[in-house]
DNA sequence: TTGACTCGACTACAAATGTACGCCTATAGT
DNA sequence: ACTATAGGCGTACATTTGTAGTCGAGTCAA
């Protein structure tokens, strides 16, 4: 089987939006885009058509209305996703990802807390 | 002026060569480019005329060749591609991000601490 | 000086992407 | 029943992307 065709840009916009109500119809979807986000209805639909033909969303009908919801796991495409760009902006190399996400985005003492402890907890699972 | 238009992932393949060859001819990118990654040497050229014409790259003449240099910093490059997709697949936050890659992508001991230390500098930058 | 090469410029072209229109039917209100 | 709506479906279409071919001018070797 070929491999998944991969997501464009707005149609992972319209992806994530499926993800969060687990189950959408093409208006609620519609009316689930952030405020400024100027498409048409029309314009949602066929994302979500294309998203069902590539394998991303599943649609059953409910009445005649099409009912999307998920069918590849969010987790995989977002580790596709990040995988990509790993390979594309720093050669596969996660580290200097990470050195980035630290330098150039903020984050709140507490962020930094939890990623402590996500690392403290990596090591105890090493060492295990 | 309006934003730089967004690099393509081919044109993004072709950009880190640059930026790390510094300098380089379209016959030296086309050399450079990975065993296995079958294009063709027109397609470069193509790649690289886009990249300069869209602003990344600057062209000079060295007799009759262009060389091609960075013109548009690559950390500009990697902080707008990656701001994008921390918006696409995170609505923007980034610390999910950090979370996946923790979780999902494999950190040598070495490379755990390396990040540890750069969250205390983070720490010791705030309370100075 | 005649090939054999190499480049740059221009052109080509199919596929993917971003976005929307138009038509038909079911549905709800009157 | 009659009309104004809303949704589904198919279609359209410009732009961007991925990829390459052609042609003409310079260059090097014989």
């Amino acid at each position: 089987m070929p491999p998944r065709p991969g997501l464009s840009k707005a149609e992972l916009e319209i992806a994530r939006i499926v993800w969060e109500l687990k189950n959408a119809s093409v208006r609620q979807v519609f009316e689930a885009l952030p405020a400024g986000r100027d498409i048409d209805f029309t314009t949602v639909q066929t994302y979500l058509r294309r998203l069902e033909e590539k394998g991303y969303l599943h649609a059953k009908l409910d009445g005649r209305n099409r009912v999307y919801s998920p069918k590849v796991r969010p987790q995989t495409v977002i580790r596709e996703t990040v995988g990509e760009m790993v390979d594309l902006l720093f050669g596969g190399d996660t580290l200097p990802l990470m050195k980035h996400l630290v330098e150039e985005r903020r984050f709140s003492p507490d962020d930094i807390d939890q990623l402590r402890q996500l690392l403290d907890r990596l090591e105890g699972g090493r060492n295990e």
